[in-house]
DNA sequence: ACTTGTCATTTGCAAATGCAATTATTGTTC
DNA sequence: GAACAATAATTGCATTTGCAAATGACAAGT
């Protein structure tokens, strides 16, 4: 029988709007939102990124991140340059300041995480975490398959 | 060396928005928000649920919640009815006709998970939810001990 | 070279969100 | 039992969000 508290979309919702609030909060002091935090780490991962890419690897809005790069460039934690060579892109960057405070903020999310998972087996974490990266990818190969049964409905619709 | 891609929270957060997102545009169809199955979900599984009880068991913050079960009662899904033995609270129920659509939807739901993970071994998929069932509960636990860090924090900064 | 098309980003605008203050009811204490 | 505290839900308001339209820049076809 259903339950939708044992359902899988339900269940990493609320653990990861959980842990981002805690975290959210772990970090607020710094000045700093758990968005740009990711931001900023993933810059940090991986340097001189376009809007696009980013938006790719933290998941949020392109436009959304537009508007908060702007904010954070005004903070002076990331440059945001167009290329000379494609100007209709944009390259992204940490500033000193923006790498400085993310390296400080590093090791509060190392901690974090240490807490959050202490009382389980760190094989199990490292398997979950496999698993998210699995299913992450699988789903790119099943989203055709969604789009189409909405098609389908679209169609019936309109026929009708 | 740490990596933001590695990270629990951040897996989380990737796999459950990306989820969520196929998920909403599936049955978006319906007239439905995700959010909103959520909720008639929740209360299909649990009636009778009080405002508070509901936002917990959805992750929807409160006042967000209130507005949304207005919106949801507009069109006829839920009821709410102030209690007589206890006026400060609410009861929040499914319509017979919010009944009838979650009962159209939860197939779907059924089926999309199917899909999400029909390449993982079901074993995998039950540890998987036993393990973020763990984790969730162990975070209430930890929660006191990331406030008495925030509240040193600021202790240390007034005293500054 | 000029129109047409495509790509990357930004912006306008309406809707959604969340914190803090408010309202309404119940519980407690003196 | 009057004043005060506590609980539950709602609402005001400023911020954030995301879609769609607009902008700016390069690419291709004629």
């Amino acid at each position: 029988m259903y339950r939708l508290t044992n359902s899988l979309p339900y269940m990493l919702n609320r653990v990861g709007v959980r842990m981002g609030d805690l975290f959210s909060r772990r970090i607020a002091g710094y000045g700093v939102t758990l968005p740009m935090y990711r931001v900023m780490a993933a810059l940090w991962e991986k340097g001189d990124q376009r809007l696009g890419d980013l938006a790719g690897m933290t998941t949020i809005e392109i436009s959304t991140l537009s508007r908060l790069i702007g904010e954070m460039k005004r903070r002076g934690l990331v440059t945001r340059t167009r290329l000379k060579d494609n100007a209709r892109t944009v390259a992204i960057n940490l500033t000193p300041k923006g790498r400085t405070l993310v390296e400080e903020l590093i090791p509060i999310a190392v901690h974090f995480e240490e807490v959050a998972v202490r009382n389980f087996p760190s094989k199990n974490v490292s398997d979950l975490k496999t698993v998210l990266a699995e299913i992450y990818e699988s789903l790119n190969s099943i989203e055709p398959e969604i789009e189409e049964v909405n098609k389908a409905r679209k169609a019936a619709k309109s026929k009708a």
